[in-house]
DNA sequence: ATAAATAAAGATAAAAAGGTCTTTTATTAT
DNA sequence: ATAATAAAAGACCTTTTTATCTTTATTTAT
């Protein structure tokens, strides 16, 4: 579905969310032990998504990531695009190019709904809307090794 | 969603149950030209599927691929889960590997309910089921180049 | 000014996926 | 028997993705 990248940033879009409710800088090295990925693979998604203005990032002392007021609004769809591109909510599952409702595949229109509640469930959702649940540990964003 | 080799592996089920429906062998060619898709490379892709089960295969003169009475009832579920393996029903979707209800991601429930119609739609689907639509040209399987 | 901290950048490597090419084996028709 | 046909098998190759490591640039605090 996702590349691993995505998923990466997805996870790293929700803790940034989380933990920047006060107002600070989050190191990598924070990061990438709070997502359990690598730090530098998680290091440069961190660049291209700041390259692409989902989230602002300094150098230095106390520097780090975090997300501005108007980035917490950012959806998971957004990230998505930004990383894997919007071939999740355009192409054809079955990998024809030229797939339409005039030409379709033998599962074109059944996928489409599939398609359309993805697309939904990534638009409708905040990166910050569960920053709550995150704060109780009631959502989790690493595996316990 | 799916790999490649699994997009092959559909189409080319679509492709043999259509053109099965007489007894006779479908050679490699004429699958990948039916296909637009790369001969070798469908070669080893049916060859994995012929040793699984879910169709047989001929050598020699008058050779190739076909579908038995009841090979043509497989879903393609079936089809995934011998290419992809079974991740699509039931990994997270942000790669956490022990996402679990006890111990969610922030989209586990909601992704729930999307995995659960992909896997609907997969096992209800027979490759078999779009034979009268492939024969006349309403539904396609392959680019037009 | 200097040292320390930290992201940015880039080089490299490892693994996986996708694809091609050649040789071998089995089958059929002559 | 022999030649032709076609899948099976396996050896490559290429590209993409994932990941690591090192160096550079920037900022801060002293």
């Amino acid at each position: 579905m996702f590349s691993q990248a995505c998923k990466y940033a997805i996870r790293a879009m929700f803790l940034l969310a989380q933990r920047t409710e006060e107002v600070r800088f989050v190191g990598i090295k924070e990061i990438a032990e709070g997502l359990d990925a690598p730090q530098h693979f998680t290091a440069k998604i961190l660049q291209e998504l700041s390259k692409k203005g989902y989230i602002v990032s300094a150098k230095g002392p106390n520097g780090g990531f975090m997300l501005s007021e108007e980035q917490r609004k950012a959806t998971l769809l957004d990230i998505v695009i930004a990383m894997d591109g919007n071939k999740i909510i355009t192409s054809c599952c079955l990998g024809l190019s030229d797939c339409s409702e005039k030409a379709p595949c033998p599962v074109h229109f059944e996928y489409k709904s599939i398609r359309k509640k993805i697309t939904t469930m990534l638009s409708s959702t905040k990166v910050s809307d569960y920053n709550d649940e995150l704060n109780v540990s009631k959502l989790f964003l690493r595996n316990n090794r």
